[in-house]
RNA sequence: GCCCGGGUGGCGGAAUAGGUAGACGCAAGGGACUUAAAAUCCCUCGGUGUAAUACACCGUGCCGGUUCGAUUCCGGCCCCGGGCACCA
């Protein structure tokens, strides 16, 4: 040990030991209890950022608190790593994806070490390798063979920006979840995954999800979206056509006056063919796809349509009503067509006050009943049925089931359950992602890929085009190709490569037998380590990845492959990393190098005004508030750096960088440094006192007591809650206490006691700054390593104090404090309560009318 | 609009079964050491009142309730963050 505490020279040391020592890499061991650790696999943008470093190093500590808990513990790590971005970057600097992903991987390999973490370095995967996804292509096979995986042709999300087309999960307010820009809707071949048929289940399963935080499970299930309801069928006037609709109200079917058909419903062209109204019909159609999706949204968007000229037949009670096609119909949900009951939807009210159209009451207050004519919103309460024929007079509630069992009965409609899960779009116009492994013949269509010819790999050795287009539909040694099932020669591939969520979809798998070359996984390392215990990453997949993987899951699970549902038992989603904004007027935001500080006035180097101090908000390029990581591990030293990370901020809260909270951190484990230098030659040959404490000087007891309250604390904030923050707090009492002077003058002849506090901070922080850790339990004379020992246990005889503070409250407000020896019984210290000198002079004349006594607590004196 | 979180000192945050509000850290102020600075160590540190440190009152977004006792439970409201949203 050296004098002074150098983390460059000492993370150097341990990191290359641990290499060596390939402590980390595991094996299944049905000996041992197993438990499997994931943080989310990072994409391989170059840098790693602080929200990388947050989310990795809370992984890590519970992965080394785990493997000191006696655990056979993986803990991998790897890349997310087909993408847009490595598209873009690759014609920016006119490289390859593949040589940008696979330099990016290096650099962010060295940084992840750097930080030293303990991952199964050899259990790496990159998912652009054909080794990873010529499976992913394999399991492709599988689902179109059982019709899970299908094409159709359908409207579909389209980004002209990153020029391919989105998953619905990957619109965000009608914006493009990657670039940011609006989304329009295109009409295409695609290919989907039926996720729809997974619904309920997945949405069931949410309250089988202990482990996950509810805001996730929430999001999850407003996005499955299951509405209970009934479809009806409304006879098309003078045609065999029938529109169908989804309702949730079908209590109000009498008083449904017109349809609407979303624009891009097939019978909007059909029934107002040769109509008066066709052309503008079809005007309105084309100026509604033209349309973001983005200002489809807004609230002030105005509700508005065009009549068809064609009428349906309400089943009920035979009205006539006309079919408009409306802009608020979406011919996503439901079934593209809305049953309209202006007097108890609002949305149908303002449509038929806007064109003149019927309004019926149909649910009526029993005690002031409904005008139509007058009325001003839509009502919609419950309340009493009128105009609808026999149902009149029931509660409406009550009559929903009457009337499906009606419309049922006449073959006119049926409960039904809708849900607003729409299925996965897999298919993208993008070049650096998998291959779909299908070939187009145009004698016997779509032909799957026969297995023994996977994997497709992608071509290399192509010249990416400018604007982003793939360059695989031009590539004619690529797209060309014969059937695999009649030999036709001008058959062509799909060029079209398979969204990057699948990738993530099952890598936790993979992990488990990442070389494994006869299939996905193998079944045995699955069924070991699987399903993840605890996974860890960011809030923001919340409805992307985890719930695409979840259904993967599923999938793998219904073809046998594994016997499991769920992927991951415990979900911890952590906050971001945030910092402050600082813009100027002239400049807009600026980097912490162009604001000048002097006397309290800060200003921009620029141009020197005065700036603003913006809000808190999440580290971002853009907002110029990024902190690089490399600059604190080069300053502090990866052991600060984790410390900070997990001190500031409990891991599901945003953490708020601070340069002093750094610095805080670093001149804690200096001070650690310090009282263990002072020590660590002065401790030879004695042995960590675990005695009877009765024995001990008060001080040293009172230490000896701290080491086991500490080891309490910090075992169930790790075990229970994540709570790193109070855990680390809990070792700082330890130290202050530790380092106070008696201690270091006067507990000569009580050795063993500071040996044993010094060993379990050592202990107690080695998952948290694990450098450091070892390097003082090797100057503490131990061998190498700290890993190797068991979590420490605390003496439950320890944690009880001799002595009890008890609290005398008077009427509720504390008054007074008693010392009484522990165990004292509650007689007793009530009476002495009554007896306190303080307390009587709050009780002064008045009569005592209880007194309450929480034992070891307080005592509550009313008077 | 609906659904989740969250509001505690100058700041990050504690209070894990309704029982001492403010642990731990940061910042600030004072002191020690030093020729000096840095580093380190010690002390003070929610607000108000009075002659300070003793004492009293107030204090966990606001209003009310339950309770001997509420940051914690209940009802209503305000503000901030996030998600969903013309969902039929």
């Amino acid at each position: 040990m050296e004098e002074r505490y150098d983390p460059q020279a000492i993370e150097t040391k341990w990191q290359q030991r641990w290499e060596a020592s390939h402590l980390f890499n595991v094996d299944e061991d049905p000996g041992r209890e197993k438990y499997y650790l994931l943080e989310m696999f990072p994409y391989p943008s170059g840098k790693i950022h602080m929200g990388h470093v947050r989310n990795y190093t809370i992984g890590d500590v519970v992965a080394r608190y785990k493997r000191m808990r006696g655990f056979n513990v993986l803990h991998p790590m790897g890349w997310d790593a087909f993408g847009m971005p490595a598209e873009n970057a690759a014609i920016a600097n006119k490289t390859h994806p593949a040589q940008w992903t696979y330099a990016n991987i290096d650099a962010m390999r060295q940084q992840l070490k750097r930080l030293g973490f303990s991952y199964d370095w050899d259990r790496e995967i990159a998912t652009c390798r054909p080794e990873y996804y010529r499976w992913e292509q394999w399991l492709f096979l599988q689902m179109l063979a059982k019709d899970m995986a299908y094409r159709k042709e359908s409207y579909v999300n389209w980004c002209e920006t990153c020029q391919t087309v989105l998953a619905n999960e990957q619109v965000e307010a009608g914006l493009c979840w990657r670039c940011g820009q609006p989304v329009h809707q295109k009409k295409l071949w695609q290919w989907f995954f039926r996720i729809s048929d997974y619904a309920d289940d997945l949405l069931m399963y949410c309250d089988q999800l202990p482990g996950w935080p509810d805001k996730v499970l929430t999001m999850q299930k407003n996005w499955i979206g299951k509405s209970l309801g009934a479809e009806i069928r409304f006879p098309v006037e003078g045609s065999e056509a029938v529109i169908t609709v989804f309702t949730t109200r079908h209590d109000t079917v009498f008083g449904a006056t017109f349809m609407c058909l979303a624009p891009e419903h097939p019978l909007v062209a059909e029934l107002s063919r040769d109509t008066p109204q066709a052309s503008a019909v079809q005007a309105f159609v084309e100026r509604i796809a033209m349309q973001d999706r983005s200002d489809r949204g807004l609230e002030k968007y105005e509700k508005e349509g065009v009549f068809l000229g064609a009428y349906c037949i309400n089943p009920m009670n035979q009205r006539r009503m006309p079919i408009y096609t409306a802009n608020f119909a979406l011919m996503e949900y439901g079934t593209g067509a809305v049953m309209s009951v202006p007097a108890h939807d609002q949305r149908d009210f303002d449509f038929a006050r806007k064109y003149g159209l019927e309004i019926i009451v149909v649910i009526d207050r029993e005690d002031d009943p409904l005008d139509a004519a007058a009325l001003t919103e839509a009502y919609t309460q419950d309340g009493i049925m009128v105009n609808s024929g026999d149902f009149n007079g029931q509660p409406n509630r009550q009559a929903m089931e009457a009337i499906a069992d009606d419309l049922e009965s006449h073959g006119m409609g049926r409960k039904t359950i809708n849900f607003r899960l729409r299925d996965w779009g897999i298919s993208r116009q993008r070049y650096w992602g998998a291959p779909i492994p299908v070939v187009y013949c145009p004698d016997c269509g779509v032909v799957p890929v026969p297995e023994n010819e996977l994997p497709i790999v992608l071509p290399e050795d192509v010249d990416l085009l400018e604007g982003g287009r793939s360059p695989l539909p031009s590539l004619e040694a690529f797209r060309r190709t014969t059937c695999p099932k009649c030999g036709r020669e001008d058959s062509r591939r799909e060029t079209d490569t398979m969204d990057t969520f699948v990738e993530s979809s099952w890598y936790f798998e993979r992990y488990c037998s990442p070389r494994c070359s006869t299939g996905m996984f193998d079944k045995d390392a699955v069924d070991y380590w699987m399903p993840v215990d605890q996974y860890i990453g960011g809030v923001e997949h919340a409805v992307l990845h985890l719930l695409y993987s979840r259904y993967y899951t599923r999938v793998l699970k219904d073809f046998g492959l594994t016997r499991f549902k769920e992927p991951f038992t415990r979900l911890l989603t952590q906050g971001m990393v945030c910092k402050e904004t600082v813009s100027c007027p002239e400049h807009g935001f600026l980097f912490p190098d162009d604001v000048l500080e002097e006397n309290g006035q800060r200003t921009c180097r620029l141009c020197g005004q005065a700036v603003m101090v913006g809000r808190v908000e999440k580290m971002s390029k853009s907002k110029k508030n990024v902190i690089d990581p490399n600059l604190l591990l080069n300053q502090y030293g990866a052991d600060t750096t984790r410390l900070f990370c997990l001190f500031a901020a409990p891991p599901e809260r945003d953490l708020e960088w601070s340069e002093q909270g750094v610095e805080g951190g670093y001149r804690f484990l200096n001070r650690v440094w310090r009282l263990v230098w002072h020590w660590h030659d002065k401790l030879d040959g004695v042995a960590p006192f675990d005695g009877d404490e009765a024995t001990l000087s008060p001080p040293v007891r009172e230490l000896f007591k701290k080491v086991h309250q500490a080891t309490h604390k910090v075992t169930r904030d790790i075990e229970e809650r994540f709570h790193f923050n109070t855990a680390i707090s809990a070792v700082m009492e330890l130290v202050n206490l530790a380092s106070g002077e008696a201690l270091q003058t006067n507990a000569a002849a009580e050795r063993g006691v500071i040996r044993l506090a010094l060993e379990r901070i050592a202990l107690l922080l080695s998952p948290i700054v694990p450098h450091f850790a070892e390097e003082i339990w090797e100057a503490l004379g131990h061998a190498p390593s700290i890993l190797q020992v068991p979590w420490p246990a605390y003496r439950e005889d320890a944690l009880v104090h001799d002595e009890w503070v008890i609290v005398i409250q008077v009427n509720g407000k504390l008054r007074s404090r008693l010392t009484v020896e522990a165990g004292t019984d509650k007689a007793k210290i009530e009476a002495l309560a009554l007896t306190d000198e303080r307390a009587r002079k709050f009780i002064g004349d008045k009569t005592v009318r209880k007194v309450i006594v929480v034992p070891g607590k307080l005592v509550n004196i009313v008077a």
